[in-house]
DNA sequence: GAGTGGTCTAGACCACGGT
DNA sequence: CCGTGGTCTAGACCACTCA
């Protein structure tokens, strides 16, 4: 028998309203606390540990929102809400009428943060600083004019410069800057900002699409980065847009030994 | 005069109904269309896109939630819902009281997908294979002892094997795994599933901490990738953690060219 | 056909934080 | 103080999909 009075309909919703909204909402120690067990976060958190701690198998129903509402007290809104943001996480899927089971196999999804250089240098306590080490025009070679959908005879900028931690070498980067759809970049000034700061600022929300690999440090680059040639050197492509014109291409080598974290 | 008709109350919510809720709800090509602009993600997007359009400034304060709700003929909650969805992308900046502001900084964070290997390489239409190459009890170096929070004296799993497409190499795997944590991993067959696989069914929704970065190959990789020594090698640790107890830490290396891709 | 999730609404109360 | 976001609720209707 599991599910106990399954003739009740829909209106179910709200019964058993047991729950004592009545001690102080949110305060008490910020991290302390089970979180007020009502809410939409509070209840995605109890859910989210039962289904951890092995309530259901993989790939089984949990129960559906109506259940979920009786048993926390709360309206089937709420719910909702909470099993929305766990199947955002990818702990569960949802169907209508198939109702939410957990994922079969765990999606391995993590948010990772693209920091602005400056800021990952600084967020280190170390000081930045960057400088350019070549800027002029160029015409694009061909793979990278398709790559960055750019008509033939299409100049672009071309630049080369160096992120500095504490005055040493921390990322060597070559971009590519579609003047076609920045035009102003040629007369910018990239004493203060970086580049990048300054695409950042002309044309947020870009969309962008980046490869991570590793590559040889040649002999300039070695010399850059103070080390021995035919170190392993990690590696970040980017090419940015702007709706469907391409804005910038970059390459980004840091330096030998750098890692990039993240918690998945 | 910004804001017309400021005196209105709070209840204004809901006035201008002039939306038709008449035509076809969701119908229509599956990618096309502007998406029935009085849902929460029809409201986001025209949101998104206005601010894309450099409708307001980077830093800029956008309208409240009343506002929008007036223009879009919605409730308030449904506004609400776009613009913390907005949030948590990382368009825009919430705060009581203090409004709803287009974040001065974007932030640059991407969903990056962690396949599983079987998935990756099938994906990419090959065949996958993999081959155990050692396993074997031994006690962890120091290091990893720390890393994976071991008493002294504990045994791990050992094991490093070769993850193979179409019978090439594709990626090498060296693996440790916390016996006291998975204790049934001695007994596991690892011929048909891979350790991987085994722990994600075994040990799923578990947390990680990842690392990318880039080696270079030294004799033996160089040997199984069948590549010379020297090369540039992408490179992923992680350690995952069940609760507060470490379940496996692992190296990984990717054949030589490997990219790991993404959207931003 | 029927059950489950998806979504909207009007109204309400609260919490935070600038003035 | 008071305006803004954060959240909840009861109820309603719809859409998808499984049987």
């Amino acid at each position: 028998m599991v599910r106990r009075a399954s003739h009740r309909q829909r209106r179910a919703t709200y019964r058993r309203r047991a729950r004592p909204r009545a001690f102080p909402p949110d305060h008490g120690p910020p991290e302390a606390g089970p979180v007020n067990s009502a809410t939409h976060s509070g209840i995605r958190e109890a859910i989210r540990d039962r289904i951890v701690a092995g309530e259901w198998k993989l790939g089984e129903l949990i129960p559906g929102e109506v259940e979920f509402a009786e048993e926390y007290g709360c309206s089937r809104t709420t719910v909702n809400r909470a099993l929305q943001a766990l199947a955002e996480e990818g702990i569960v899927e949802r169907k209508r009428k198939g109702g939410t089971r957990v994922r079969p196999l765990p999606a391995r999804q993590a948010q990772v943060n693209i920091p602005i250089l400056r800021e990952q240098v600084e967020g280190g306590g170390q000081e930045y600083a960057h400088r350019v080490l070549r800027r002029e025009q160029r015409k694009p070679p061909a793979a990278l004019r398709e790559r960055m959908r750019l008509g033939t005879d299409q100049r672009c900028a071309f630049l080369e410069s160096l992120h500095l931690a504490d005055g040493k070498a921390f990322a060597f980067e070559r971009r590519w800057v579609n003047l076609e759809t920045v035009p102003e970049f040629s007369d910018a000034d990239l004493a203060e900002t970086s580049a990048n700061e300054w695409l950042v600022r002309t044309v947020p929300f870009s969309r962008g699409e980046v490869a991570l690999s590793a590559s040889v440090a040649d002999e300039r680059l070695a010399e850059l980065f103070g080390t021995a040639a035919g170190e392993a050197l990690f590696t970040m492509d980017r090419t940015t847009w702007f709706g469907d014109r391409s804005v910038t291409d970059i390459t980004l080598v840091y330096k030998p030994g750098y890692r990039l974290n993240f918690e998945i």
